[in-house]
DNA sequence: TCTATACTTGACTAATAAGGTCAGGATTAT
DNA sequence: ATAATCCTGACCTTATTAGTCAAGTATAGA
């Protein structure tokens, strides 16, 4: 399982962004990619490709001609690491019998469906947990889930303090 | 982000293999890689060719010889998915700057590299806390991290109850 | 002992996706 | 005008995934 260097550029450049504006607002210069591009050690046409999903999803705004670029579209502690990344990635891919196809049977093949489908919700929840301003306070660990329910006999989850 | 065929088959090998299993016991008759072909419907030359890798890791014993096959190596309620995957599945990919290699300066860059590190680190907490026998039971859902700490603000997390 | 059933090993191939490039066009500040 | 930008879409190259193949080796049972 691996992420996607897709992802990765846009949160990045995203990062790059908010750390080029003053205070927590949203206005500010714009910020080229040509600028991007050399300080994160992203190819110039390979961030284009990237922004334009940002742009289309709503995550940053452009403008066009010389001085122009982009900026955020909102602050950035309002700016979930989840939605930039689903912006530019395609969803977190799960099994054969995912999306619209539920299974009807109880079969071992689908209890394990179960299992991938609420990883990627975990995952979803601590994406979308963090927001871009956490990121850079560098505010990103969260507490490990508490240990409420029953886990199976003998299997403990390893709690970090 | 995907999760790749090698460790989905992987769990749905190990979870037929186990609901085969009387009780939470190891023993019993082994169960070949011919029949969970058919029953996953998994093409037998890549099972083979997985289950190498899980006994190599020690995750299931194998026997030669007709009525031979596969058993699992403990009680399936002892054995965290995330071990199953780690057997089959190179660990999770995070950035250009990771493992050893840790950056000194706390540039946009390697801010980023803090969050996906926690990523990893939320994933594998996930997998190694559901066993083997809890997928079997369905009994799979994690209670959502609790929001103990500071968010930045603006931003909550939700809980889902 | 023979044979069929299974695991074992490692090289090989085909398909897909990731990662990145290129050529040009549209917009606008100066 | 012109240069700096964003915008668009097709293209390419490489790595990885997914799967195949061709040989083995071990062993239960007739």
């Amino acid at each position: 399982m691996k992420i996607s260097t897709r992802g990765r550029y846009a949160v990045m450049a995203m990062a790059d962004i908010a750390s080029q504006q003053v205070g927590a607002h949203s206005a500010g210069a714009p910020v080229s990619l040509a600028v991007i591009s050399e300080r994160q050690e992203i190819p110039l046409p390979y961030l284009e490709q990237i922004f334009q999903d940002l742009r289309k999803a709503g995550q940053v705004e452009s403008v066009r001609g010389p001085k122009g670029g982009y900026r955020l579209s909102k602050p950035a502690d309002e700016m979930p690491i989840g939605d930039i990344i689903s912006s530019v990635d395609e969803t977190v891919e799960v099994t054969r019998c995912s999306g619209t196809n539920v299974c009807l049977s109880k079969q071992t093949r689908c209890l394990t469906h179960d299992l991938w489908a609420e990883l990627e919700s975990q995952i979803y929840g601590f994406l979308n947990g963090v927001s871009l301003a956490d990121v850079l306070d560098g505010n990103v660990s969260v507490p490990r889930p508490i240990n409420i329910g029953q886990t199976s006999q003998g299997h403990e989850v390893e709690v970090i303090s």
